[in-house]
DNA sequence: TTGTATGCGTTATCAC
DNA sequence: GTGATAACGCATACAA
């Protein structure tokens, strides 16, 4: 059954009549009859036509495809970001390339060049945790690829960027941690040459701040986010003399483990340790013991702005002026 | 800076010779003479030459894309999937384009087209939980595009399938279940109208045979997956006069939400009641009751191997005979 | 309203 | 070894 598609040549040829007319009236040009109009859709619905979009993009130069880059499709931030931009670009008949880079800048780049190559109209891009040169976003702009971050952003200007502002739940929760009387407020950070623990740290002295309470950088530890740096990382403040009687930590895998770890140490959550976490998982709901709450970042709030700005500067030729949105993220308690 | 990027021409005009000679040059053509390929090269460089993909797709037919499409990207088994696909067709220089049916027939079609007209080089896919109608499959057959079906596959022979065989993990489940004592066990599942629910009940019935317990159904109900529909199918249960002491689930959601149920009614888990269930959430390592078990379905290594069938059919222009793949799920105890 | 001619960037088929 | 030419399928400026 290799039934070769049939071109626009054919329909005219069976037609007796131009393949330019033949186009026309397949694209409902105003300057084709109505009879033609009919007569050419009638025949191209025999011949089961099917435009060849790879000769239309090569023509037009344009593909009707975004590229999406972010770390790994394995985390739930990202996979709930992917969703809700496939759905926006979906809507607007765009469709979804898409690479992880598992935070390797090398994969990053390539993966940069592959969708260049595709000639994709537009970039998403969340950026691998220790992604330093930024280079490739000049090779983009001389491509003309407009190229949209969000969540992990370059911490440069000129560029469109979506993100979330951590301080705002920092704030609420140190807050919350405060208005019931916690005096020993700890963080559990993530690595330190991180933007995103940079900003937690930030944030989180400025909130303690804010509710006047002493900074005391015993309390701050850092992880590598693996299971047994989590771990490490908790047991640092467990053996305090004055240990911490409520913690905020980088993000729920690490609150998972290091829930698990009091646990085993013997302490009871909310009522001998209190927990705040960055991102919110929807499991939280469904645990037994959840942590007192968590720091909603909206993946998908992030990733439907993100892809709104990208479609702005795709449909606009001229040059649209980099945005930047942040959301405030939001301290859900559970 | 809007640099067009370079062709293939350019090159040519600049060293004097001709077109064709540069693109043998630039592919490394073995009548071309060494010293002609460096300088053709050198310029290339020089002019920042990047061949035009779009273009090249359009005359070979080829465009190094394949197509997957699932329910949603949200669940965790199918985003573990698109992540090991990925993956795997990284590594052989292809791009993935995604979509989402959300469960919807008349989206899967529309996805197809597209990925049609994109002219992928081939499909993967795992159905949506209604889909019924098949016809898409000879469509595609038509237009050469191979596709191969995982985790939810059509009921139908001549396709490339790969999935889970269910019944290995029931039959586990229920041996477990068995072996410390327990004698009504009750199943809890999904949409009556699914293959996946049908194939759960037959393992069910079997499992109970194999282990020398007799079925009864009132033990086995249905959910329509959404909360509400998950608690009641507990509440049935438990309103039962000879309440059954163990369930299985038909995944990890159902088993969550009934937990939580099974609580609030006062049941202690592995003492009142024993759950287990399908999908095996990483979550429930993190658990402080965790269900009994759950029954792994592997969703990257089905992912890898369906994407791996569609390489070998894209690879060889022959027609290669229709596969059928199927891992056994296998109980993992928490 | 329709047809003719041309070109998008690349590669394959000839010829030289 | 290298060059000229055609072709992939479509859209469009220009003619008629």
């Amino acid at each position: 059954m290799k039934k070769k598609p049939a071109t626009i040549k054919e329909i005219a040829k069976k037609l007796k009549i131009s393949p330019s007319t033949v186009s026309r009236a397949l694209n409902d040009h105003p300057s084709i009859g109505l009879v033609t109009t009919m007569r050419v859709k009638k025949v191209a619905e025999e011949l089961n036509y099917e435009p060849n979009q790879t000769a239309i993009f090569f023509k037009q130069r344009k593909t009707f495809t975004i590229g999406v880059i972010l770390p790994s499709l394995s985390e739930p931030f990202f996979s709930s970001a992917i969703s809700e931009i496939e759905n926006v670009a979906g809507a607007q008949n765009y469709t979804v390339l898409m690479g992880q880079s598992h935070d390797d800048a090398a994969r990053e780049l390539q993966i940069i060049q592959t969708f260049k190559k595709h000639r994709v109209d537009g970039i998403l891009m969340s950026l691998g945790k220790n992604t330093e040169d930024l280079s490739f976003i000049d090779l983009l702009e001389e491509s003309e690829i407009p190229i949209v971050f969000f969540d992990c952003v370059p911490n440069i200007d000129g560029v469109n960027k979506v993100y979330s502002d951590l301080s705002s739940g920092m704030r609420e929760a140190i807050h919350a941690f405060a208005s019931i009387g916690h005096q020993n407020i700890a963080l559990i950070n993530g690595p330190e040459n991180l933007l995103a623990s940079t900003e937690r740290v930030e944030a989180y002295k400025k909130a303690l701040e804010a509710n006047d309470l002493a900074f005391d950088d015993k309390y701050v530890v850092n992880t590598d986010l693996t299971e047994e740096g989590n771990v490490d990382a908790m047991e640092k403040l467990l053996v305090l003399s004055e240990r911490p009687s409520a913690v905020v930590s980088f993000n729920d895998f690490v609150t998972l483990d290091v829930i698990k770890y009091a646990r085993q140490k013997g302490l009871v959550q909310k009522k001998d340790i209190y927990f705040i976490s960055y991102a919110n998982y929807p499991l939280w709901n469904y645990m037994e013991n959840p942590p007192m709450g968590s720091i909603e970042q909206y993946p998908d709030k992030q990733a439907r702005k993100a892809a709104e700005i990208l479609f702005a500067n795709i449909g606009n030729k001229e040059e649209v002026k980099p945005e930047t949105v942040v959301f405030e993220s939001k301290l859900v308690l559970k």
